[in-house]
DNA sequence: AATGAATGAGGATTCATTCAT
DNA sequence: CATGAATGAATCCTCATTCAT
């Protein structure tokens, strides 16, 4: 009776936990962690109730689970993959990379922006985030260090670059309104004045 | 005979509804609304759990009283109390205003975030949101009317000054640092360059 | 601190008793006892609800008291009232008393009827009841030793008069249909029936 | 993915449903609907207080099944098999299946006198009554037709019957006292002379 | 390995009763 | 003496989790 299968215990059936998931992923968003049901979840994903407790030990080992993995290709993307390039165009790279990933996955930054505070995230949940936040702070303070972008705190430069974001897409996603070149790109320029030196 | 008492009928102790509608607040913004129990929500405000029942209809109403009190005050403060004058004063004005709703109530700002997306908020509630973000929206435009902010449409200039604050704040908030002068004044600097003509 | 109120340890206010006991029937056949909330119980008599626990007890005592007022009506009326005289003329008082009681107090014989089996009844508010039953038998066997009725077990007798009553009745009041002299006078001649030698 | 268990979407496990109902008959009887708390209600039934609600919707709907089964039940047996023959071998026919269903299902008419007049009896429950009632008014009707009852309203006529039945069986039930062929006979001889034309 | 029926602890809510006013 | 606001035990019901199949 193995008991950690979201690790590469060869998980039983690697499509079976895709469809978990992502079932989770969009209910969790959709709805909350607390709201959604676990036998709702199986439904969605395809199922039986009782096979979720085969790839996760349990509710709360899934919302990390989902939490960690987009987490982690967040800041793959934006962070890991950060060319060594001029400020202005890192910040180009770190702004459209944004809004790629919430493109592509409607759900996935909604989910890690509402979760962040959760009681239910695990250490090592939060570790990732930070990761994310620190590694940014990292190449702001680069920036900064070679003159190009203004001299301010880099957590706090973070935060407020990383909050326009999830403002902007939230009010998006408010109205209905998809993501659309317009505004993307209008939106790098607006942001950029705050960081530019 | 009235039941209604979550109207002003003379709520019959307001001592007790304001501990209430207290403990709401630090607990829904602390845990969720769906992952706070009413038992506890109780204790926390000190009364027995059927007196609950007796201000607010259900815990859906509860949240929504919540909800619309502090979603009212940062409008009356932020909107409705903007002065006549220069768009950088005007911009000190509700940057500041932001702030200090957040040092006083340090729960509210978050707790209207958290919940703005809700499914249990009732139209009502939604509305007051509305009226703040389109009260922003309005006082920016005539901004840009006097070519004192730059031209972008209102609402994405509104979603990212008021996403940097929120991003701020968690970050704040989340590194347990309480608000700071230093760190109020520098974010207001900027933040108005995302807005400078 | 005076307990059994209900006794003549002076009510404190006839007028306030009353009501109570009013509303209580009117509330207790209309919905049912365990379904019948006491502050709307209150509300209807025109009181508060602690005022209720003056003069009764609690809850159970105050079915208790309803019950007993008006099985003795009954008892006091159709056996205690009942006249020497023939047995075809005993049997028209008894019948047109159910139907005058049922008449005047529309309430009272339903919740007799109702609350007959009721686990919260106490062994005074049953032996009532008997009272009645055994009180009616009697007539009957000594109408039945003078030849004027039929031969057969009394008790039997009487619950199937009785129950023809009860029945009848209940088919009234679910047609929404009043106590006509028409119905009265032709089911008399029909339950006499039964009875006659 | 259909959610309505009470339909007949082959419930999950037959022994189990019908245990419910079953537990569900004797505790409504014994007590009263809103006197019987549902976690009671699973123990007598052997099940757990979850389980109920995979079967019924909720109490009501459990409350509904009970009375629809034993209405049609009795519908069925007492007025569709009523058999073409002489008006005194119908009635015959009607008497002792009444004291049948009550030898074989003690709780079962008590149950149904119990809550005819309940609120939380569905449309579909009460319609079965009244076909049983204006089933057995439309043979009295026919039987009168040809001179062998009594002309006197139909369903007066039933009422009585019917009443005379009730209170008879509740006499007997209350005395601790079993269904006897003497009671039945004697009973249905007396009772056919309100109907003898 | 996968299921989903069964469970019971825990949730929101009601209501008989008390007690300070 | 009368009140009705306050209470918490007890209600109905949901849902995370288990386990026989």
């Amino acid at each position: 009776m193995p008991k950690n299968l979201t690790t590469d215990d060869q998980p039983v059936n690697p499509a079976k936990q895709e469809a978990i998931l992502s079932a989770a992923l969009e209910l969790f968003s959709e709805r909350t962690y607390e709201g959604t049901a676990v036998p709702l979840l199986a439904e969605r994903a395809g199922v039986g109730a009782g096979t979720i407790y085969r790839y996760f030990e349990n509710k709360e080992a899934l919302v990390n689970a989902v939490y960690r993995r987009w987490a982690n290709e967040r800041k793959r993307l934006l962070v890991d993959g950060m060319p060594d390039a001029p400020a202005r165009e890192q910040f180009r790279h770190f702004w459209r990379g944004l809004w790629q990933l919430a493109a592509e996955q409607p759900h996935a930054t909604l989910f890690l922006e509402a979760h962040h505070h959760a009681a239910y995230l695990d250490e090592q949940s939060c570790a990732i985030r930070n990761q994310f936040l620190d590694g940014a702070a990292l190449i702001l303070e680069r920036a900064q260090a070679s003159g190009q972008v203004r001299h301010a705190t880099p957590h706090v430069l973070g935060a407020l670059i990383f909050g326009s974001f999830t403002g902007l897409l939230k009010q998006l996603s408010d109205h209905g309104e998809g993501i659309s070149e317009a505004v993307v790109s209008e939106s790098e320029e607006i942001v950029w004045k705050m960081l530019e030196a």
